[in-house]
RNA sequence: GCCCUGGUGGUGUAGCUCGGCCUAUCAUUCGGGACUGUCACUCCCGAGACUCGGGUUCAAAUCCCGACCAGGGCGCCA
């Protein structure tokens, strides 16, 4: 059907004849002459029919036309320095492939504004701007280079249960599903299977899947369905795997500042100009620099939203390293390191893009940190039982990849990134 | 869940403070018409809206109460 994407089409091949296909992105009918604007994937092209020189049938269907109808166009390419890229097509014939029932719910050339909720509410029309393409085409491009990446390094990727039984790892609620004539619920996060896939020999595993969190959170970084990328490293230590996160980071904001996408959203390269190595803030440290700009967080409380949006001036660089946190602010899996813990939070100025740790492969002792936690350790029988049986010291991290795309991107909310998020009030479309 | 702000044609808005010439503004869109170099084309004609339910009042888009929805903040958040 399609011989060319717009952008394939190029004034040298004047003469040629081709047929693209796409949507009517603009129409002007001057009379005598009509431009015709049809988008696809790769762009625009303006097709231009002179009443003169077209035929009449093909002449009356071009301006009967409206905007965001389907059509596909056959015509000759002719260099012409007065049209956009100094090329343009003459029509030899037009084909209607659909036609737009009724009005658009908003207008994809972004002329009018249209709040984020309309938006999401008509997520297929709005993801026909140029700039909504670009986040999903850079998304795409960040997958691409983060798994190459954890190829490289040895990593095999895996595929874990997102229906689960209920033990929980506390903290997150879950969503209850119906299991035959039992109760399940859906996955908050893999961590107790890559953390049994390390008793396994496997080693060095990734999964990149979505999760679900029933929160009743209401904010622009929190959605009840997220993508979420995991590592589980078999005999490493916390600083092995925040290494291996740091050079990740590194690999992704070099392949992204190189793209199109990203001029498309209109980002400039300084605003993911990141210095390497990240410095690693120890959690004291932190409500320590807090403290003195009068900010108060009680030593064992995760820091409030209040205290992160000041502590990356403090830290003075966007990105950054918070380690060794309480105990009692990290889940039970975390390896204790006295009151302390062998873990760490990725920060992009106030947003937690990652967090992991050391875990405890220690069966009394995570016997005892699940009790100390108020959860029962029969509940967990399934995951313990593979810390009896030969399980090797291991750390990953989480890394939330639509947080992740907001860093990049610098969307203010996180439903811009996502397709078609979740959230507390939203499960259509 | 709490606090703040808001809800007007398909979309984005003006009007609301101080109720009444609101028969509701403008743009875009859609329908009809004129126009041979547009690129936010231009011009003419037409279509299309006060979130819902109560209340106050001679009179409510405008004031009050409630519900629902949205945006932001906080809380919660492996």
């Amino acid at each position: 059907m399609r011989t060319h994407y717009s952008s394939e089409v190029s004034p040298e091949m004047d003469g040629e004849e081709v047929i693209v296909c796409g949507w009517v992105h603009d129409l002007r009918n001057l009379g005598g002459l009509i431009f015709l604007k049809i988008r696809d994937r790769e762009g625009e092209i303006q097709v231009t029919a002179p009443k003169r020189k077209v035929d009449p049938e093909t002449f009356e269907l071009i301006s009967k036309l409206s905007i965001e109808d389907v059509v596909s166009v056959r015509g000759i390419v002719k260099r012409e320095d007065q049209a956009p890229r100094g090329l343009e097509i003459i029509p030899l014939e037009v084909e209607v492939l659909n036609e737009v029932l009724g009005k658009l719910p908003l207008d994809p050339r972004g002329r009018v504004k249209a709040e984020l909720d309309t938006r999401l509410d008509a997520r297929v029309v709005d993801l026909r701007k140029r700039e909504n393409q670009a986040i999903f085409k850079l998304r795409s491009i960040v997958l691409r280079r983060i798994r190459e990446f954890l190829y490289s390094k040895g990593f095999i990727e895996v595929n874990t249960p997102k229906i689960i039984a209920a033990a929980t790892e506390g903290g997150t609620a879950l969503f209850p599903v119906k299991y035959f004539e039992r109760n399940a619920f859906l996955s908050q996060s893999p961590q107790l299977y890559k953390q049994m896939l390390m008793g396994t020999g496997l080693d060095k595993v990734f999964e990149i899947a979505q999760f679900f969190r029933a929160e009743e959170h209401d904010t622009r970084r929190h959605v009840n369905e997220f993508t979420s990328i995991d590592i589980e490293m078999a005999f490493s230590k916390k600083e092995d795997v925040m290494l291996i996160l740091e050079e990740l980071l590194r690999e992704v904001l070099s392949e992204v500042v190189k793209t199109e996408e990203l001029k498309e959203l209109g980002i400039d390269e300084k605003d993911l100009d990141v210095e390497f190595p990240l410095p690693r803030i120890h959690y004291e440290e932190a409500i320590e620099m807090l403290s003195e700009k009068g900010i108060e967080v009680e030593w064992g409380e995760d820091i409030p939203t209040k205290g992160l949006k000041e502590l990356w001036k403090l830290v003075g660089t966007k990105a950054y390293f918070i380690v060794d946190w309480p105990m009692s602010a990290k889940p039970f899996y975390i390896m204790p390191k006295g009151e302390l813990s062998e873990s760490f939070d990725l920060m992009f100025y106030e947003i937690e893009l990652a967090s992991g740790g050391q875990r405890n492969h220690l069966y009394d002792s995570l016997v005892k940190a699940i009790r100390s936690k108020g959860l029962d350790p029969n509940d967990f029988s399934f995951y313990l039982d593979a810390f009896k049986w030969g399980m090797p010291p291991h750390s990953g991290w989480g890394l939330g990849l639509d947080r992740l795309m907001m860093a990049l991107t610098g969307a203010d909310n996180i439903r811009e990134v996502i397709l078609f998020p979740r959230d507390r009030n939203r499960v259509i479309p």
